[in-house]
RNA sequence: UCUCCCUUAGCUCAGUUGGUUAGAGCACCUGACUGUUAAUCAGGGUGUCCAAGGUUCAAGUCCUUGAGGGAGAGCCA
């Protein structure tokens, strides 16, 4: 009899198998047992039927409780009610390790709980499916920037300068020296292109800034690739190949993932096949001020539509709650009742995340109305863009003062940085940010003197500008923010096993 | 760092204008039911109401301070 994983049960309908997993349900009827089995590579149903099999086998099923690991054998069957398509009868069981009282239960729970229990918490079927994308992405990416000819390097961790002089630092102690840890691979990414031609580096990255928002991590994942002889129309197109291209695959190899997450994959496809709007600074600063319109509307116009559909839909949901407290006032059957309560608390749920838009959205309008040009896209001023288009949009041509110093200054207008962001689209913001590289050594050394960079740490840099310099340009993705977007997570600490944010530093 | 919100059973939450014995569902145990999809049905008990102080005849409920958490701003991928 052969061993083998769950997501291979396609391979052996009618055949006898045995897998080794774990239990995360149990349902029961007389003389019947259900028992839902993981082992990592998927879920299936296994049945244990009593007038089947060995009464002890039968007993054994009857008390395995969550969690617990055992070895099965059993025939494998078509099911199309199933969510893998198969199911199990089970033959044999041997129990290899008891679980008592497991924590995390087929019931809601809540954040802190969860984030208490993340080793534990990676087991449940929603995280699992989450995992799964995030190993989907990082295989695409490797094949994409592998298939386009690029090496793969890596930036050190520790780093004696900050490239961003504003961004807040974790200090660490190197060798009685202070060192850093990396907020970017970039400038080495810079130095590394220009040996190698095309590179990307994929690591870690870390962000002491004391955020706690459903966007923001201390540790993540960054990929930045970074191009010899590119300007920053190329490195556009390369950005909008390299998204329609991870979207597709994960889209093509996910479809599992995706229904559990119960994430609608339709708006991939407009993804895989539109162009993505790139809009300038200037542009985006018009349409947010409601002087352009998009699709014949202005941003104000739509925002006020939003805050009409909230309204209707508060309203609606309260009759609904009024109706079905009504009904148990009534008097029905006790699950009935159940049945009832529990969509009460489903719809408070919805009303307090509608409260909130309601809150938020005329909030959002204002700041729209009195955007400043010159200043940087906020937070809802993302949101409020990205609102008006289904696609990613690529915002370019930004004025230099807030970009970093390293940004190539455009020839025609002094006062623009050839910079540019990708915001997400679904209010997930920016996901890629990237430009073209200045080249001129002396605009390089007055940038940085206008930061209050310590010189003598940028030499280096300052040296593949004196050796055979070219024009540059490469971006960063944040990998989390990606998988965030692709599966539509309401927050990002689930993108990452182990998230490190401020606050949590356990599990 | 700032603003707003939350903290009640192992978990998720309700608790009206301050009122006498603090509630529900789930989890757990027992039983019923041959195919369940968070299975269902009957029964079984559980509390430092986050902490400290205050107002009051009376505080889970009101006030002050603190702790932890959440959402947002700033900053950012």
């Amino acid at each position: 009899m052969q061993k083998i994983t769950i997501q291979n049960l396609d391979k052996y309908v009618g055949k006898e198998v045995k897998i080794s997993g774990w239990l995360t349900n149990k349902r029961s009827g007389k003389g019947i047992e259900f028992l839902i089995v993981r082992d990592g590579s998927g879920f299936v149903q296994c049945i244990a039927d009593e007038n089947e099999i060995d009464a002890k086998v039968f007993n054994l099923a009857k008390s395995l409780s969550q969690e617990s690991s055992f070895e099965l054998k059993g025939t494998v069957v078509k099911d199309e009610k199933q969510i893998g398509g198969f199911e199990i009868h089970v033959k044999d069981i041997k129990l290899i390790g008891e679980s008592v009282s497991f924590p995390i239960t087929n019931k809601p729970h809540g954040v802190e709980f969860l984030m208490d229990n993340r080793h534990l918490w990676l087991r449940s079927k929603r995280q699992w499916a989450i995992m799964r994308v995030r190993n989907r992405l990082i295989f695409a990416i490797h094949n994409f920037f592998q298939k386009e000819e690029f090496v793969q390097m890596d930036a050190p961790f520790f780093t004696g300068n900050a490239v961003e002089g504003t961004t807040t630092l974790f200090a660490t102690d190197f060798y009685d020296d202070k060192a850093y840890l990396s907020q970017s691979g970039q400038l080495y990414g810079e130095a590394m292109a220009m040996a190698m031609g095309k590179i990307y580096t994929f690591g870690p990255t870390f962000r002491a800034e004391k955020s706690k928002t459903r966007r923001h991590l201390s540790e993540f994942w960054m990929i930045e690739p970074e191009m010899a002889f590119f300007d920053n129309d190329m490195n556009m197109d390369l950005i909008e190949s390299f998204i329609k291209y991870i979207v597709k695959d994960v889209k093509e190899n996910c479809k599992a993932e995706f229904e559990i997450l119960e994430r609608d994959t339709s708006i991939f496809d407009l993804i895989i096949k539109d162009k993505f709007p790139r809009l300038t600074y200037d542009q985006a600063a018009k349409i947010l001020i409601g002087e352009e319109k998009v699709n014949g509307k202005t941003t104000i116009e739509t925002l006020e539509n939003d805050f009409l559909e909230v309204l209707k839909n508060i309203e609606e949901n309260q009759k609904e709650i009024e109706s079905a407290e009504n009904q148990i006032k009534a008097g029905v059957k006790k699950g009935q009742k159940n049945y009832l309560q529990n969509k009460i608390d489903t719809i408070k749920n919805n009303i307090k995340e509608l409260d909130e838009k309601k809150k938020v959205i005329p909030q959002w309008i204002e700041s729209a109305k009195h955007f400043k040009y010159g200043s940087d896209l906020g937070g809802s001023d993302e949101t409020v863009l990205t609102r008006m288009f289904d696609l990613p949009v690529m915002v370019y041509n930004w004025p230099h003062e807030i970009k970093a110093f390293y940004m190539k200054r455009d020839k025609e207008n002094p006062h623009l940085a050839k910079g540019v962001d990708v915001l997400a689209p679904e209010g997930y913001g920016e996901v890629v940010g990237g430009g073209e590289r200045e080249t001129n050594e002396e605009l390089l050394i007055g940038k940085i003197n206008e930061h209050q960079l310590p010189m003598k740490a940028f030499e280096w840099y300052l040296d593949l500008r004196r050796y055979g310099s070219v024009p540059h340009a490469g971006f960063g993705l944040g990998l989390e923010r990606m998988v965030a977007w692709i599966c539509k997570l309401k927050h990002i600490r689930e993108t990452i096993p182990f998230p490190r944010m401020y606050g949590r530093l356990f599990p």
